[in-house]
DNA sequence: GGCACACATTGATACACATCAATCGCCTCT
DNA sequence: AGAGGCGATTGATGTGTATCAATGTGTGCC
């Protein structure tokens, strides 16, 4: 499987329990790491599902996690892929919104919930991280939000592309030929297409020379061009 | 105008800044009072511009806001609107991620951010408060990334009535025949439709006695029957 | 009142994307 | 090595929604 090269272990300041709270110092750090667990997952494991009561919150440490939503029906939106040094579920109250599973294999560090609210109790500048995180994720969901609704097909994954690419760079990988762990199926879940939609606009991509695809990766050649005209 | 009588001033508790912050003290509430102003807008005025240093907070007190992300081409993506007890930009450093405009007139409690920040630092319940809110925001954008992506013309429009009409009811307003303020362009700038599409797919529910359309006002009928099918 | 003007509605047509249906490639298991 | 299976790809066709265009409808302004 593609993600198993792609999830390989590797020495960046995320991939720690808690690696989001860079304000951290080292005695708090040490004290939460005994608060949760490490927990590894294999691909397609499901981490927690919507509507099941909301015991823990979860820290990416290694690998890509989806977070979806679904409707009985097997329509399913995966809303995000978070990558280590993501938090999930951190405030959420009573039951899950959503569901998550792992894409390829992952670990993630498992702390309950109301052991880390007892932490960040007398702990004020945790909370302030986490209303920091809260505003990202939601200027995230904006441009989400944006991209299902106001581009086309070849937009949409030009776009996503380009983010998932800064994204890694972000965390110190690779990205020439960008990794890309996830199926067809998750890109089109991801941004409201369909399985065949997802292939036929790569390939028109790669026919005009802006992308070319690999077994598991991408290669961004000219998006920028491509992109320019598409963007704003 | 259909908004005049919509944003009629009505005494539900959220009608006050801070009226989200249920659980402050009439002290606290007092106090913060004094650190803001109450600002009128008439329609489509806007409160904020995406790209611009984010200096205030905003709590809306009367009307609709509806807050968008906009890209240079006219395309126009409204991922909320906004209800009286609803705040805005709480935790946005920086600059704006999105702009705010008055869907009909409305009223608006601005305050400056630093004076909030100074006054929530020393309340952590506020900051709790902040987050619950913050939680319910990223679970609606969830709601609504699956509506973008997944559902299709007819199923967003239900999906979006019933849930105006449950929100304006939690405010006690009357929904027998249900407000719309906001203009058919609106309501497809929201939900990742043209404006034609919005007005064919309302004029094939009513023909099929789902609804009924008055001006400013849809009667809703035989949503849960019609719905049922569509939604899970 | 009557003229603008913006918004809403309806129609005709085009197109992007979905759907249905093979085929292909790759990996796993026996 | 062969069989099975799943994901990826490509093709043929259908359809939902966009686009283009015109007409209605109300609302404010002079």
């Amino acid at each position: 499987m593609a993600a198993s090269s792609f999830a390989a272990p590797c020495a960046n300041a995320a991939a720690q329990p808690g690696g989001f709270l860079s304000h951290l110092g080292a005695a708090d750090l040490r004290q939460l790491m005994t608060l949760g667990e490490r927990v590894p997952y294999t691909s397609q494991d499901v981490l927690f599902t919507q509507g099941a009561p909301a015991g823990k919150c979860f820290s990416v440490v290694e690998g890509v996690v989806g977070i979806y939503r679904t409707e009985c029906d097997n329509r399913r939106q995966i809303t995000s892929f978070a990558l280590p040094g993501d938090i999930l579920e951190i405030a959420t109250q009573g039951h899950h919104e959503v569901s998550a599973a792992a894409i390829g294999p992952a670990v993630v560090w498992e702390i309950p919930r109301e052991k880390f609210a007892q932490f960040a109790s007398h702990r004020p500048y945790v909370l302030n991280e986490i209303v920091a995180l809260m505003a990202t994720e939601i200027a995230d969901a904006h441009d989400k939000m944006f991209s299902l609704g106001r581009r086309a097909a070849e937009e949409k994954l030009i776009v996503f592309l380009t983010h998932w690419r800064d994204r890694l760079a972000r965390l110190g990988r690779d990205v020439d030929p960008l990794p890309v762990p996830m199926s067809r199926r998750d890109i089109a879940d991801h941004l409201g297409l369909t399985v065949e939609t997802v292939c036929r606009t790569l390939a028109k991509l790669e026919r005009r020379g802006a992308i070319e695809i690999l077994p598991g990766r991408i290669r961004l050649l000219d998006t920028e061009a491509v992109a320019a005209p598409a963007l704003a």
